[in-house]
DNA sequence: TTATTGTGATGCAATTTTTGCAGCAACGGA
DNA sequence: TCCGTTGCTGCAAAAATTGCATCACAATAA
């Protein structure tokens, strides 16, 4: 859209933090950059950025028109998305951020499923902790977030919920795989490989080990579910995770997948953690993202029991 | 600000439904504005406007950005206040719809102290019915609105109310100006002249001559204040107003201003109709105007004991 | 029916606006 | 002190916008 070209320039500014550093990645030059600036900020009638000698920095004023051309340009995308939708065919774009849990199997089957009823949308899936995902959401660079607990902004408003019961996964000859159910004391001093203390399977694992007392034997910390899940079949050890981060069947096939098998912590030693899926409060999304989070809740409900929010 | 131009455009060729009219009152020929719908059309990918041998009329897509276009532009002027509000000095600009009643001394008085404190602010009035001006919040041509009652839209939110008990006017030597209150009773038959039937007013005095089985001598109907005000000292007639429409001082004092007194019309025999203040429901409105929405609040309950909202 | 009047659309030239280059002054870090 | 980087500005080239004349079409009047 033409007539945003002064906002989307303004918006790059503000980010980078630096004109001719904007002007580049928008590939244009520092001169027209800087001149659509000054002759919006004297229509404004006053400035929006202070003049550092290390580059540009937004004032007041700026922080108010930025957030301004934000909710504009989302609006605008939304207005867009609803009139393509006139025509029949679904047509948009949909941002989404969200943890590596739900990356792995659970969005692309979802998303998947959603393309092949709407081809014309297309997707931006950006890997995210919960608090970059929460900002992400109120700086309107994704339209939707999924984040296992904690949820700490009240800017986000959860849509749907899906409870999670803590799995412990290992080798299907590990000791540990001969019992249905898993209890904490179980795994007292067994060697572990976990995730890092940021996510919240970790957190909501050492509540539960706190409050029954017990301790493991961590032998690995990794933020990469790749290294934890194949660590399992190199040396006997147990690991963590939510259903949604496991293969599919994994949790039914008592027999497991690719030799690990997963099962249940009981409950009263670890509460179910619960996954959000949410946007920004009180914003309106494009017709393609409200349908897709439609079909995340329907996907989430078949699969996990998904409570719905109101 | 010139990045909204085309989209200032569109509107005007949506509310004049015509090119060609809108060229001539944006000055500018209709080349340049053709050019610039069909521009934008483009852009969006698919058509704005139906072409008529008469003129053109939004689509269902136009209808939905026109929409877009009038909230954006409400929100720019939002910001661009609330900007220029940081310099210390109030700048805006307030719109307001509402009848004649608070037109008359009610709106004169509070706009001039409003504009005592921040003389940068300027004001639109405009004189409308009750439907106009809730047509007029929609559309986003006024911030504000006055109404007397009834109000018929569930977007109008009330934010202050002042009880208005009917008060019965008339010259100073009329009969019924001895009484210090007046029971429909008293009227009956007597020679009126009223304002018409789209008024609150009048709808509240029909009510309580229906419930008290009472008639009046209808002498002449005026949409003009200032005709029926003026006829009392011409005939010995009655006429009816609520207190805001009346010069300051007229209720209170008994011997009446130019020779016209007013008396309140008994409680129990029509009760007292509500004024409203109120705005678009959900709408943020710019600084000057809810400032000035603040102002109205403490001027009516000095002198009409207002209500609030919430 | 025909003539007339109004509508939006389009080719082309004049005009206005935007852009890019080269160079300036100001500031901060080494 | 020097060096590199920053935002800003004069001037000419490039691009976009505008206005004129005109077309095709539809509704209306004669």
């Amino acid at each position: 859209m033409r007539f945003m070209t002064s906002l989307r320039f303004i918006d790059a500014v503000a980010r980078e933090k630096s004109i001719r550093k904007a002007a580049e990645k928008l590939a244009i030059t520092s001169t027209a950059l800087n001149r659509r600036i000054l002759q919006i900020e004297d229509e404004l009638g006053q400035p929006l950025f202070e003049r550092l000698a290390s580059g540009v920095r937004l004032n007041t004023a700026g922080e108010l028109f930025v957030q301004h051309i934000r909710t504009q340009t989302a609006e605008l995308a939304r207005v867009q998305s609803q009139i393509a939708d006139l025509t029949g065919i679904r047509r948009g774009h949909v941002r989404i951020g969200s943890g590596a849990d739900t990356m792995r199997h659970f969005l692309p089957k979802t998303v998947a499923s959603y393309r092949d009823e709407h081809p014309a949308v297309t997707f931006d899936l950006q890997r995210q902790s919960g608090e970059e995902a929460e900002h992400a959401l109120r700086s309107l660079e994704v339209d939707l977030a999924l984040i296992f607990e904690p949820i700490k902004s009240v800017d986000f408003q959860t849509m749907v919920t899906a409870r999670q019961q803590l799995h412990c996964i290992m080798a299907a000859d590990h000791p540990l795989a001969e019992k249905a159910a898993i209890r904490l004391r179980d795994c007292s001093e067994q060697a572990a490989v976990l995730p890092r203390a940021d996510t919240g399977v970790r957190q909501l694992l050492n509540v539960g080990l706190i409050s029954r007392n017990t301790g493991l034997n961590i032998v690995a910390e990794s933020n990469n579910q790749e290294f934890l899940q194949n660590y399992l079949t190199q040396e006997p050890v147990i690991s963590f995770q939510i259903p949604i981060a496991l293969p599919p069947g994994m949790i039914e096939n008592v027999a497991g997948v690719n030799n690990v098998v997963a099962r249940p912590v009981d409950p009263s030693d670890v509460p179910a953690g619960i996954l959000h899926v949410g946007q920004l409060k009180g914003r309106v999304l494009p017709v393609a993202a409200a349908k897709f989070l439609d079909t995340i809740t329907s996907e989430l409900s078949n699969r996990y029991g998904a409570d719905f929010d109101q």
